[in-house]
Parts: C-alpha cells; sequence; structure tokens
DNA sequence: GACAAAAGTTAGACATGGCTAACTTATCTA
DNA sequence: TAGATAAGTTAGCCATGTCTAACTTTTGTC
C-alpha cells in the first residue's frame, strides 16, 4: 500500500514539473470551479427532493447560504445547461441529465466524506472539508479513496 | 486507525445537517475560493525564486496557463495586498507576509501531494489534484493526512 | 374572497479573474 | 549603438456569481 519510497525521491522535495503539466493542473482546477455551482446546485436539488418531496429556492438559497435573487439567476443558467426543468414560481425538478449528474456528484461526496471520516477527522469538518475537496477529485483519486476505505474496513 | 464505525451510523447513508451548519461549509468554500488566486501566485513565486533565482511575470504566465495582462492585473492585487513588492517592468519579490503565506501554502501542497502518493496515486495526478484540494483542506484535515502518512512510513 | 405574508423574480450594481489588441519598455544581437 | 525581439503594461471587453431594492406572484388565513 504504500508506494511512497518507491517513486526514487525524498518524501518532502519538491516536484520540478514541466511548465506545461503545471499549467495543465491549473487550467483543471480552473475548469472544476465553473462546474461546481451546476454540481452543488444539483446535489442539493436532490437530496431536497429527496428528504423534502420538492425542491424550492428559498430552501436552497438557505442552505448554500445565498439570497434568493442569486438561486433564481443560478437556476435559470442550469435551466440553459439543460439540468433542471422549471416553470417559474413553481419548484425545481432535474432533467435526466441533471439527476444523473446529481447522482455522480452525491456518490463522490459521499465517498470523499467517509474517506475523511475513517482518517479520525469528526463529522463536521469531514463534511465542511469535503464540500470543496469533492470537485478537485479525479476518478484516479476517488478511486483510491475507495480502496483505502475497503482496507480500513477490511482491518477494523 | 479506524473511527468509521465508532460514530454510530452506517457508512453511506446521507447526513441531514442543519441548514445553518450547511451554509457555513459553503460559505467556507467561496472564501477559500478568493484567497486561491494569491495562494496560488505566492507559492509559485517562492518557488521560481528558489529555482530560477527571480519570479518574472512571463514565466508565472506559463506556468499557470494564463496570458500575461491576467499576470499583470493579479500582481497588482497582490502588492495591493501587501504580499509582493515589485516595480514596473522588474522582477516580483515577496514581503515577509507574501514569504509567510508562500511557506504555509508550499507545506500544505507537499503535505497533500505526499498523501495522494502515499495511497498509490501517480505523481501526475497528484500534483493535479493536490492544486485543486490543497485550498480546502482545513488544519484538522491536514494534521489528519500527516498523521496517515506517518503511519504508511512506519509500517512499510 | 380579500388581504397579509411569504416566496420568487427582475433590474442593476459590483468584484474577480479571464481574454485580445495595441502600446511601452527592456534586452539582445548584428 | 540601432533595430529587432521579447517582455510587460494598459485599456477595454466578457462571464461568473454574488448583492440590494423594488416589484410580482403565490400561499395561507380570517
Amino acid at each position: 500500500m504504500t508506494k511512497l519510497q518507491s517513486h526514487g525521491r525524498e518524501p518532502f522535495e519538491t516536484v520540478d514539473r514541466a511548465p506545461e503539466a503545471q499549467a495543465e493542473g491549473f487550467a483543471t482546477v480552473r475548469q472544476a470551479h465553473e462546474s461546481e455551482m451546476a454540481e452543488d446546485y444539483v446535489e442539493l436539488i436532490a437530496e431536497l427532493i429527496e428528504t423534502r418531496g420538492e425542491a424550492r429556492p428559498v430552501e436552497i438559497a438557505e442552505r448554500l447560504g445565498v439570497k434568493p435573487p442569486t438561486v433564481t439567476k443560478n437556476i435559470s443558467r442550469l435551466k440553459a445547461a439543460g439540468l433542471v426543468r422549471r416553470e417559474p414560481y413553481r419548484a425545481i425538478f432535474l432533467t435526466d441529465a441533471g439527476r444523473e449528474l446529481a447522482e455522480a456528484c452525491r456518490r463522490r461526496h459521499r465517498i470523499v466524506v467517509e474517506f475523511l471520516l475513517s482518517l479520525g477527522i469528526d463529522e463536521e469538518t469531514a463534511e465542511r472539508d469535503a464540500e470543496g475537496i469533492e470537485h478537485h477529485v479525479s476518478t484516479t483519486t476517488l478511486e483510491a479513496f475507495e480502496q483505502a476505505l475497503k482496507q480500513f474496513r477490511n482491518h477494523e
């Protein structure tokens, strides 16, 4: 399980990556930021539909900690992106695409949270950090988290 | 090492957090986004000064994958924030505050990368994901990562 | 059913962090 | 040292995501 020393370099040594690789990394982060809003919203909408029966702007605003006009604007962006269905003044529904995205996000979110918990981190912190981390976890890393979780479960 | 079952709930169960707690979490993420630019820049500037002797906008632009005018604009923001010293058309220097921030960021970055590597993730992915993850890792989580790293090192 | 309260929208502002085009300054080299 | 090239800046544009103030629609209650 520990590849640490097998990379042929000391831990904590600064890696000198090719500038293009580094640039690509930052580009990836910027792209992630662009999809964060959509991901947070559909994830929350799915959660609200499940637990509350419907997703209402006022509730979304409260949960996200933003004001209602922000939600209105962002929901219409999601509508334009084909992720939600919606009539003015009515509740918000997910399209198939929205539901798929929501499912993927919720799965990823759960894995990140569980992984952090398995490190002994408290729930509040795990949830809070996961909110930020989840958008930057590649498939590779997510699989590694799942793998590590399995290990933890076996060894307890 | 595994607190997983001791939290008194099933793994992969959706947590129903208080709306305010959830909102606070999203607020934390938004705040992190605001400091990301500064952190990425000072981190990179420190790296360039160390490896290249000086930090030049053209190099920063190349490494971050942005255009030179973007760098100019952001550097003046950093200057306004007291993180860098700088004369027009000259190289960029860190202030004491900038150096401190850079050090903290680089340390955090290294820990995140090492931690991901210790999970068996390849270097390219580890670096790339760390770039995004590092800004959302609380002190608590960072400590947990360090702790886990120590464990891995002992057990290999 | 009318009216008050709650929910939602619209309009317009602002900061952030990208960009291109055009200009200025610095550096290199013949 | 002059001229070309590279580096850096300025101006002005755009999208994102937030806000407040004011308005409209819906809901709930008497």
